[in-house]
DNA sequence: GTTGCATTTGCAACAATGTTGCAAATATAA
DNA sequence: TTATATTTGCAACATTGTTGCAAATGCAAC
């Protein structure tokens, strides 16, 4: 899977901006936040560009919003599905996007119907309790 | 319940603007965001001082913070406790915090442990399916 | 009530962040 | 290679948030 896949897959004009934008994001395997994204790529790019590409990534669900505690937003590629869980790592702070068969039903006041979930999980993955012990 | 209980609880100067907050918060019994707050208080006091008391309150635990999608992130009185639901109504837009004995578990990679959960479904109340109706 | 003191407030100046219009550059399809 | 719609970079601007500091305020002790 590379860059222009996608761009053909969604049909986008494959832009110098929009490519190192998803360059990136393939490289790194885990969700970023727009902040990390743009500080890397500053330098080549104006700002306004940054965000207007990053933007219509968004819109045309080339990736996804994680939404976290503390204002930080992380994205990452493909679009969310269905029910979502998200693990936040406490430790190396890293996010995941958590894939599972398993459907989840909450307790919901009378008449309340769902539409989506979207679940965070903060806790310590494997590799950092590996490390502490 | 007043702010004076509020500030005297979390043992905080009862200032102007803080109480102003609080009595906002208290009087629309929903869970608003920062801006809906801000935008209130603007002309009564300034910038800044909104944004060093709200940071007070929330530093204080004396509101809590419940991150939605798409930048939004709103407040409600009070501090998380626990394994925590939050309903956003996808039709009047207003989000609540879902009291429930209920503990949820969720499936996970091998080796993960728990901290913190956040659960924030979207759907619609009933109020708004009634009115749909 | 008055006083004293730590905290909070408002202001000015600034820094950072995001937005808009527009001309030049670029991607893609013919 | 050309034509055309889209994207880019720039300048100017708007908005948002931050810092230092003097004046005002809250509150506890008297």
């Amino acid at each position: 899977m590379n860059s222009s896949d996608i761009f053909k897959a969604f049909k986008l004009k494959k832009t110098t901006c929009r490519k190192a934008i998803i360059d990136m994001m393939l490289k790194e395997q885990k969700p970023l936040s727009e902040h990390e994204i743009k500080n890397q790529l500053m330098n080549e790019f104006d700002r306004t560009t940054f965000y207007r590409s990053f933007k219509t990534l968004e819109q045309y669900k080339v990736i996804h919003k994680i939404v976290l505690d503390k204002q930080e937003v992380k994205y990452a590629l493909g679009h969310r599905q269905g029910q979502h869980v998200h693990f936040f790592c406490n430790s190396c702070q890293n996010v995941q996007c958590i894939e599972t068969t398993q459907s989840y039903s909450f307790v919901l006041p009378k008449g309340y119907t769902v539409d989506e979930t979207e679940i965070l999980i903060k806790g310590i993955c494997n590799q950092c309790r590996l490390v502490a012990l």
